[in-house]
DNA sequence: CTGTTAGCGCCTTCAC
DNA sequence: GTGAAGGCGCTAACAG
């Protein structure tokens, strides 16, 4: 990465519309096409004086290899192919950034692939994989894509370096990044039992989720920990949306018997959900503890600011991507990373009264 | 070639540990690979028994076309590039998916360049361009890369279909796709002032920004329409994110004569506003009102939800693409394009008592 | 309508 | 340390 400064003009003589190619350099240079790629690719193994020279030459035409040619020949791509499930939700955009950064610093490249939940999108990736126009690729979906059911006819070149990342996918032999939902959830479900809270209700990922299937855990964890039943009739069911939560408000808000406090495992259901409480006339937390799930940003500014766990967004990224990189370039990569969550207490929580 | 070896590997047998050529259909099919090449990319030239034929054999090998062969030859990658200056803003992401969306449907795949102000990566980037790895670009960012200041003749090297989305670059003779800033901006304040506020602050963006000089013109145009005076004080810089809404309160809460309401130019600034309102003791909307710029999904949640200016953005992310494709594929592309906003009405605005 | 031929630009043995 | 040459897999050009 050094070329900055010549994107001038070397068109002042020749309509230089072409981009340069390697036989270019080598002509101007005066060496072979070979000692070009070499100077490139192994500069150890050029002598010094013919290295000078190609990156001169390099300098004077602008040449950039042709990415398709190389990527040909060496069928490598220097792409990685980033999965998730809806790319709307902020939850992923600073995890994003997070893996960006860290394939970016090590050349590589990123597409997304935004599922949205549709089998057509799904299928069309998995192609795209088979086809090699990637190397690897980062799972945040939760599940493999690709599986045809039979087999027949699928070409091997689809198992490429893989990662999992926030949803673990037990099933795969390929390195986890994530967090200890179950622990944390077992942690906030305390943290509301320690200030007195003993009804408290659970608005839950999709059913069928894994990190649904921890948090629930971690959930009924923490209950036992407390001494706290667990009753099936404060689970309320959502699927992380802003949408999800306000819902659960109004189930909330219609029940008799009211919970005192109210974990959600998403920050966007708890802030949705804090909306329809304020609309059906109660207070955050006077009437009602609220806790929330992720750390995003509009938990802190939230009325009242959300309690919540945090969770290492753009690190889990670059873990993922280091992870990934470790495998693309064949060296040893850890088998699964949990990063540290925190309890995060802000106003939206309080002791019963 | 450090790969799994298999060189004389039979490749019959229904599974082949590699990736099956167009060669490979070629003689399944008893036809030439020119033949189908053509069925996949120009079927109505091929006979249909031909067709049939290869249809039978691609299905039979799993053949996917090898895409950097494919780019090789045609000098088409089939990807575009979408420039953002931060992908861990949460109003990008919606664009993004309206962007990729019609990519997508159109065989198009995206990538996405994150600036993060870096002037590296700015580079990198445009080198990516510059090498052919993609078709064309979108860019969200406010201005071209890797191009210098004359508009005269230097466009010839690097110069690929670009279309300009929300943030418009006047100065480049490419398709602008945009909301009317200025309108908007003029329409929000008039209603303010409509409700009788006459002391109107304004949080502005980031100091040279596009959006920013023309919502700013928009105030000004609807001061004036309302027959109110421009009042530099009244001024507050920010730069549309949560963290500048905090700060801009901090300086509305100690001003002496505090204004009836604000408008933020961002609704996540508006939001980082009213969190620091409330901490200060006031209420929004009964102390002061507040209102946004963009309608993200927080606004309507927010408490109380906020009155602000609703942005099409998956319709502008579908729109920069499909410019992008007629680009590429040679059909006429529209100038410019200037979606419509709206004036959504919530609960931070109140009339002056 | 179909086959043959000739590269796209690069990397990488294989010789020297 | 260097050069010559073949071919990665595909499609465009040109015949037939």
């Amino acid at each position: 990465m050094d070329d900055i400064g010549q994107k001038d003009e070397p068109e002042q003589s020749g309509f230089s519309a072409r981009a340069a190619r390697i036989q270019d350099v080598a002509k101007l240079a005066d060496v072979s096409t070979a000692t070009v790629s070499r100077a490139l690719a192994t500069p150890e193994r050029v002598s010094l004086e013919a290295r000078a020279r190609v990156q001169e030459a390099i300098a004077k035409t602008g040449y950039v290899p042709n990415p398709a040619a190389r990527t040909l020949r060496s069928q490598k791509t220097y792409m990685v192919l980033v999965v998730l499930p809806d790319l709307a939700n902020t939850f992923f955009s600073k995890i994003l950034r997070g893996i960006e950064e860290t394939l970016f610093e090590a050349g590589y490249g990123m597409i997304i692939s935004d599922l949205d939940g549709s089998p057509e999108k799904e299928a069309h990736f998995a192609a795209f994989t088979a086809a090699g126009r990637v190397d690897g690729a980062i799972l945040l979906n939760g599940h493999l894509f690709g599986q045809s059911r039979d087999g027949e006819g699928s070409p091997a070149r689809l198992s490429i370096p893989l990662v999992a990342l926030c949803e673990a996918i037990p099933s795969a032999d390929i390195p986890q990044i994530e967090i200890d939902n179950r622990a944390a959830a077992s942690r906030m479900t305390q943290h509301l039992a320690a200030l007195g809270h003993k009804r408290i209700a659970y608005v839950s990922g999709p059913a069928g989720n894994i990190l649904e299937r921890e948090r629930f855990q971690g959930f009924k964890d923490g209950l036992e920990r407390a001494d706290l039943p667990y009753d099936p009739a404060l689970v309320i069911p959502g699927d992380y949306t802003i949408e999800a939560g306000v819902r659960a408000g109004q189930i909330l808000v219609a029940q008799t018997t009211r919970p005192t406090a109210v974990f959600c495992t998403s920050d966007q259901m708890a802030i949705g959900l804090m909306r329809t409480v304020f609309s059906a006339g109660l207070k955050v937390p006077d009437d009602i503890s609220v806790a929330g799930f992720d750390d995003i940003e509009f938990a802190a500014v939230a009325e009242p600011s959300l309690t919540t766990i945090h969770q290492p967004r753009r690190e889990l990224g670059q873990a993922a991507a280091s992870a990934l990189i470790d495998l693309l370039q064949g060296r040893p990569s850890p088998k699964r990373i949990r990063l540290e969550t925190d309890l995060v207490i802000r106003d939206s929580v309080v002791p019963l009264r």
